[in-house]
Parts: structure tokens; C-alpha cells; sequence
RNA sequence: GCGGGAAUAGCUCAGUUGGCUAGAGCGUCAGCCUUCCAAGCUGAGGGUCGCGGGUUCGAAUCCCGUUUCCCGCUCCA
């Protein structure tokens, strides 16, 4: 299957009501996004099913939602003030950028010319983005969050004092975090606020089993993409080399989905041993064995906008007369829609509205009764509804509707009173 | 930041060598029609032509500045 042009979805997501530029109405502002009324009920069902997954579902981990301003002392101690930076060379002879500590990629660019090379002075990009807090002068310093990470690590001590969780378990966290990137684009791919989920998963300081632990991580995350829906062939492992990892990383494999601007990371899964509780003084008392230690810490962080995104593009499909947005039900902003046959004859729209009323308590469900019938059916396709549900002449007379199904456009006749069990089983299936 | 392209209605665009009240199709809304796969009928609403300055009797159109978007390069959610 051919990838989907990102300019074909942009479009789509606009007109649509999934996601707007930020700012629009004053020319728009570089690297922010607003979702709308159908994005941000794509982007929350794609939180609450990571969260269902990854928390709900299991034993071992736990909740959390810290503060997005923290003390500033947490990002010296998390080593962000000095290592979120971005040491960045300019070419003198064509003005192109590159990361002075990438000797490679330096050597590789130098070949190219046939002078000498000739770089600027290092310039230094730090990614964390300050604010000024305090109602008077002087204002004091602190910063949005580079990553949502930090916000479990200060709660670690709380979370193990006030639940009865034992290592090995995780905290998990969903929220925003803020970066200063360079060049944001390719739409909400990389933008200044985006969105996290991550889990920090913390185990004994034991050099042998973590790393499994690891690698059996990678499998789940990525089974989770696939079950939501995601094709298998647009997805991969890549190894991060020595010479690329964060500063925390002592391993780290990203999930790069296949876009058509390239293979792209989606999700990040570290092995961040013991960095962040070692700099920050925390340590784990094992009631068990009565030793304390340094807990590692395996996470893995998704960017909940590039998350939907691949999902959004990965979606997309252009057929001779029609695009159909194949979301899965769990993610879809809408799983059913109510469409009276004619909107002129009144008995069909009051039994149509009977129907969306009854079907509204046990999934997400759209009206439409605008134009004809094949209208609505193409406009709830091009946002993913699974079914359109037909109230019709014969429902006046047997009880019955037809329910349309988005991706075969295939129509069978279910009775009034069998129809929610019988959606049930399709989002099953 | 550098190179290239662009900005006129919600979308896709037209707008002549500067010159009538800036247009079209689609979409939206209202009404009509329509007994299952959009693009039938009638009407309405919607734009200080990205923003700021300049030249001119007159600027969407010419000049300067600026912002934003798209493509490429470096940026590890």
C-alpha cells in the first residue's frame, strides 16, 4: 500500500475538525497545534487505551500526574540544564547546519567540498524552554518541562511511602512537555508542545535481568501499535548507537513507524539504569530483604501527537470515490452514526433520534441528517465511523435498520433489539 | 538559521500592461426535492486579498520590511 501524502492528511485534518495550526487566526504560530472537536476525541482515545494497557490492566503500576513547572534544581540534577543542548556548527561554504558532536556526519559533509572546511564556533541550543514566575520583580527562573519523566522520579519516594507497591513495579504518566526545537514540521511530528505517555518501570540494579526486561518491553509496546490497528510492515525496531544515545541511556531502541517523509520515531523505550534516582538521592528500601539500593529504571515514552499521527496516516485510504479514514473502533472519534433516511418525513427522524439516543449510552455516536443518504456515508467514512445505522420505511414497519459497515460498505438489516449486542460483537471481532 | 517555493472565502483556485461594488466551483446554513452510496433546485452567509509601511489620482497587482506555511539539511517523544 502506497504511504499516505502528509499534505492529503493535513488537508483532511482541517476540513475535518481533527487538527488546526495553532494560532491561526494570527497567521498561525510555528510549531503549535490545536486539536479539534474530532482530534481531540481521537487523541483521547488513543490515552485512555495506552492507559487501559499499560496501567488499568496490570498490577505493578501506578498512576501519576506531576506538576509541568518544577523546581529548577530537578532539571541540574536530571543533567538537562547541561546536556539538553544542541552543540550546532554551520558550514561557511553552504550555510547547512550540523551537530558538532557528530564527527561523522562532520567528515561526511566535509568530503563534499572541495576546500578546506571552515565551520562557525560551536553554538549552543538549549532545548528546555524558560518561563518567569513571580507577581513582582525580580521574577525567578524556571522551565516547562522538557520531558515528563522527571515528574515520577521526584514523586518516587511518595509513590513507594504511600501505596504498598513493592519493586519491581512502574509509575505511569501521561502529559505535556515543551522543547525548544530548532526547526519544527512535518506537521505535529515536531513541535515546540507535545504530549507524552510514559511508563518508568523500576527493578533491582541487576545487569543480567534488566536488560531482558528491556527487550520484553520493546515486544509489548509494539504488539500494542498493532493491535490498535497499525500495519506490522510500517513499523520497526531501530538500535540506537553508542554515540547517539541521551545522556541518561544506557540503552535505547526507538519504534519508527514508516511515513512518507521517512522511517520516524514514535516511541522511545531506555534503559536508564540508575542516572535519574542516583542524581536526584533517592534510593529503595526492599522490605523483603531488608537491603537498599539504587533502583534502574526501564522506560519507554510515546509522543502521544506523533502517535496519532501514524495512526491518522496509517488510516488514511484513497479509493476511486472515496477516503476512508480505517481507524480502529477503539480510536475512531466516532464508532456509529444515526441517519434518518429522509429528513422530510418526520416519523423517520423521530424514530431515527429514538435510535441515537439509545445507541449514544454504549458507543460514540454521530447524527447526520443532511443531504442524502450516500452523502452521509461518504462524510462519516472520510472521519472513520465504523457503521452507519439507516432508519428507513420498512424499520416503521419490522423494527429493523440497516447497518452500513465503513470499510466494505457492505449492508445487513439488524432488529432494534439486537443492535447494540450486535455492535458489540463487530468491535470485538 | 541557510537554500528553494508560497500566502486572495472553510477548501481548491481565478483575478489581464495597476482601474467598475474582488469572482468561481466545492463546502456551510435555510428551504425544497430525494425510499440506501456525495457533488439536484432556490436562496443566504462568508474576504479590510497574511501583516506593516511606501510609490500612485487609484494597489490583490509595483517597491521595502516583516510574519507564517510548505520542501530540503542539522534537531533522538
Amino acid at each position: 500500500m502506497s504511504l499516505t501524502a502528509l499534505a492529503d492528511l493535513v488537508s483532511l485534518c482541517k476540513r475535518r475538525g481533527f487538527i488546526y495550526p495553532g494560532s491561526a487566526i494570527y497567521g498561525g504560530y510555528k510549531g503549535f497545534w490545536d486539536y479539534g472537536p474530532l482530534g481531540v476525541a481521537l487523541k483521547r482515545n488513543l490515552k485512555d487505551a495506552w492507559w487501559q494497557t499499560m496501567v488499568t490492566d496490570r498490577d505493578d503500576v501506578v498512576g501519576l500526574d506531576a506538576a509541568i513547572i518544577m523546581n529548577p534544581e530537578v532539571w541540574r540534577a536530571s543533567g538537562h540544564l547541561d546536556s539538553f543542548t544542541d552543540p550546532l556548527v554551520e558550514c561557511k561554504h553552504c550555510h547547512q547546519r550540523f551537530r558538532a558532536d557528530e564527527p561523522t556526519q562532520l567528515a561526511k559533509h566535509e568530503a563534499t567540498h572541495d576546500q578546506p572546511p571552515a565551520w562557525t564556533e560551536p553554538k549552543k541550543f538549549n532545548l528546555l524552554t524558560e518561563v518567569l514566575l513571580g507577581a513582582t520583580e525580580p521574577k525567578s527562573k524556571a522551565y516547562l518541562r522538557g520531558e515528563i519523566t522527571q515528574g515520577v522520579f521526584v514523586n518516587f519516594a511518595h509513590v513507594v511511602a504511600s501505596t504498598r507497591i513493592k519493586i519491581p513495579f512502574g509509575i505511569a504518566q501521561i502529559g505535556k512537555a515543551f522543547r525548544n526545537e530548532i526547526t519544527p514540521g512535518n506537521f505535529t511530528f515536531r513541535s515546540l508542545e507535545f504530549e507524552q505517555m510514559e511508563l518508568e518501570y523500576f527493578v533491582p540494579p541487576d545487569d543480567s535481568a534488566a536488560p531482558k526486561i528491556f527487550t520484553q518491553l520493546q515486544a509489548q509496546r509494539l504488539d500494542w501499535y498493532v493491535k490498535l490497528g497499525l500495519q506490522a510492515s510500517h513499523l520497526r525496531f531501530r538500535e540506537h548507537q553508542a554515540d547517539e544515545r541521551a545522556h541518561y541511556a544506557r540503552l535505547a531502541t526507538d519504534i519508527e513507524y514508516h511515513t512518507s517523509f521517512g522511517w520516524k520515531e514514535c516511541e522511545g523505550i531506555h534503559h536508564r539504569g540508575d542516572w535519574d534516582l542516583s542524581h536526584h538521592h533517592l534510593t529503595y528500601h526492599d522490605p523483603e530483604t531488608n537491603a537498599t539500593y539504587t533502583p534502574y529504571v526501564l522506560e519507554t515514552s510515546v509522543g502521544v501527537d506523533r502517535a496519532a499521527l501514524f495512526f491518522l496516516l496509517d488510516a488514511y485510504e484513497l479509493t476511486a470515490d472515496r477516503v476512508i479514514l480505517k481507524l480502529h473502533p477503539r480510536l475512531a472519534p466516532y464508532q456509529v452514526a444515526v441517519f434518518p433516511l429522509l429528513k422530510n418525513k418526520p416519523e423517520l427522524v423521530k424514530t431515527a433520534r429514538q435510535v441515537k439516543d439509545r445507541l449514544k449510552a454504549n458507543f460514540r455516536t454521530a447524527w447526520d441528517d443532511r443531504g442524502n443518504i450516500g452523502k452521509r456515508y461518504y462524510a462519516q467514512d472520510e472521519i472513520g465511523t465504523l457503521y452507519g445505522i439507516t432508519i428507513d420505511f420498512t424499520t416503521l414497519q419490522d423494527e429493523t435498520v440497516t447497518v452500513r459497515h465503513r470499510d466494505t460498505t457492505a449492508q445487513v438489516r439488524v432488529s432494534l433489539a439486537k443492535l447494540v449486542d450486535y455492535l458489540n460483537h463487530q468491535f470485538k471481532a
